[in-house]
DNA sequence: GTCTATACTTGGATAGAC
DNA sequence: GTCTATCCAAGTATAGAC
């Protein structure tokens, strides 16, 4: 094949934007220039995160931004890919020794805390935010936030089986709701720079949980272990 | 993009960029303006909305966006001032008809079917989410956002008066969570252009109130009226 | 592959005519 | 109050040297 140089027709986002040198000398910089689109998205946000700005980030040249992803939204989605496959691998684990709502709660509760640090959440906000400023990037946000919604709701199903009357709630609506919920809460807090709210939100889940669930036993009780 | 330079310091956001000719001609253009900010605020996003694009969808000058309010962003928060004032006396109107949790639920769930059309929703997530790029933006957003969640509280409170065990609920940390809720729909159902998943979660709402309520009534009776 | 230089565009904001 | 003209900053993207 000819060499297509600078021109790029982008392959598909998932793919690399290049589709050359596996791991030569070009590969370590297609990292550095994602590490720096990452931070640069969690400090200044979609709107701030242009190529100049990402060039200063990560000490290189922005031309380079160009070069190896064809555009400044593709790199972003390079970067939400890298922080969304990170973070899903992180919560996947987390999820898979909860077997049952207290302690899917607990998890809940502290790999938030984690993505607050993090900030994976963060970047898919601002991912999310951005693409109403530019109708390409919808679709490309919404392929990137239904796995998101699938695990959520493998993990309820997994839970409602443990649980008396679990069966009752649609797991595909508690999924939605529990991404729609991190993403407002991320928002929120984000905002205002106050984990105070969100915190006690979450404890305050917990403690209604158990104050529940012996309730719905007595109502529907399930054979026991 | 929405830079404030050192250069102008305007007024408190809260009034008027200007505080001159309460009902002059000038008044008209003022709401003209907002008038066009919201709809390009809702049809392009935070960061479409700019000087130049508001004018244009306003058919008039792009100058009189900084002679009357200074700024940009100063224009975009006294339009999300507007929506917020009108949506706010509608939400009061329909929750002071809702007595008990069900018909609260029902008004929840038309009262944002109306915001998807009227896209007030939209504007809050834009503005917050434009806040990420502009540190001065957010404590403005944060002031006009507590009255939402206070909103909510009192309804909730006074709802959960009316129901068995409803004062086991924290209204504090519920309205955080409903807000959080609201808007994470918002983005999710403005990103796929989807409304089929709101729709089916509000209606899922309330059918699984239907169910509680009930069990919730036989554990812990109230008083009947 | 990476850099410098540059063409081109858009946007914020102001001056000054009307 | 409103318009035209304009300045300046910042961004995207490409060409071409190294």
């Amino acid at each position: 094949m000819g060499s297509i140089e600078g021109t790029q027709l982008m392959a598909r986002s998932s793919g690399s934007g290049r589709e050359r040198t596996p791991s030569g000398r070009g590969e370590a910089t297609r990292e550095r220039i994602v590490d720096a689109a990452l931070e640069t998205l969690k400090r200044e946000g979609f709107g701030g995160a242009s190529a100049r700005e990402i060039a200063r980030t990560g000490g290189f040249n922005q031309a380079l931004v160009f070069y190896h992803f064809g555009s400044v939204n593709q790199l972003l989605l390079a970067a939400l890919d890298r922080t969304s496959a990170i973070r899903m691998q992180r919560y996947r684990a987390m999820v898979e020794e909860a077997g049952d709502l207290p302690s899917l709660l607990r998890s809940a509760a502290s790999m938030y805390r984690e993505d607050l640090d993090s900030e994976h959440i963060k970047v898919m906000a601002e991912m999310i935010s951005g693409a109403s400023s530019d109708p390409d990037l919808g679709p490309e946000i919404v392929r990137r936030i239904e796995p998101w919604i699938a695990f959520a709701r493998e993990a309820i199903e997994r839970v409602s089986a443990t649980m008396p009357l679990g069966n009752l709630v649609p797991p595909e609506d508690a999924a939605y709701a529990v991404v729609a919920l991190y993403l407002g809460i991320e928002l929120l807090t984000n905002l205002d720079g106050d984990r105070s709210r969100s915190d006690h939100l979450f404890a305050t889940a917990q403690r209604l949980e158990a104050m529940f669930a012996p309730m719905l036993e007595v109502l529907a009780p399930k054979a026991e272990p």
